[in-house]
DNA sequence: TGTCGATATTGACGGCGATCGATGTTTGGG
DNA sequence: CCCAAACATCGATCGCCGTCAATATCGACA
């Protein structure tokens, strides 16, 4: 059975989660959490998004802004976008028209110190 | 179009990968290389592998080790296996009629300093 | 050599998800 | 007040993947 990306209510904080992979074995609810984190970093367009997102000016995109060098339909680069929303990765502010996505300041390096292993 | 994890021949080194993530944008080659990479790390059953080889003894288990703890088939726990190895994070030696898994040094350190911000 | 145990491979099934076109929603401007 | 633009949601399609039963392979041992 697999599990979706999104669960809906459930929604762990990766930051907040468990002891890195290789210190001790992990908890099948921990390996949950982690593995739905990973699953929403684990799409080349999503990789992209948060590497524009990131690299952009102010660190923050709208939709308009990725729609083009991603080669992707506006309904699919939204959907990417919410799942990122969703899993903590990125924040969404409205101003106007436009929706701006900003990168969450430590996301990502909670996902990457439960890799470490030094 | 989604991206199988198990790419046939160009399997990249995501230890020789590329800048991380909010460094620059990444290119296309390297999103896919990463997603790959991360896809295969992205389930509950292969972390918990993953996890349980790392704190057993000796850092290495065979298959018997993990298909009790896993709850999963014989041909589940292999086919795992089987996807770890392909993309480097586990070894397999054979000695006997038992399969040995090893964890593959820095690899796991690879992914996360792609994801590290600091 | 023949059997047994450990593991790998095959085939099949079911669900998840990446994608797009069409449509809905909201905001700003004339 | 209506239109246009930006974005979100919906519905549908289709390939990938996690899973298991069945089967094959491989090594040890009598």
């Amino acid at each position: 059975m697999p599990m979706p990306v999104t669960e809906l209510l459930p929604i762990r904080d990766v930051t907040a989660c468990c002891a890195p992979l290789t210190r001790e074995a992990i908890s099948v609810e921990d390996a949950d959490a982690v593995a739905r984190s990973l699953k929403a970093l684990a799409d080349p367009a999503r990789l992209r998004i948060v590497s524009i997102v990131a690299a952009h000016d102010d660190q923050e995109a709208c939709v308009c802004d990725l729609q083009e060098p991603l080669g992707l339909s506006q309904p699919t680069v939204s959907h990417h976008l919410k799942v990122l929303v969703e899993s903590g990765f990125l924040t969404r502010s409205k101003r106007g028209t436009w929706a701006y996505y900003r990168l969450v300041p430590g996301s990502l390096d909670a996902v990457a110190s439960l890799l470490t292993t030094v």
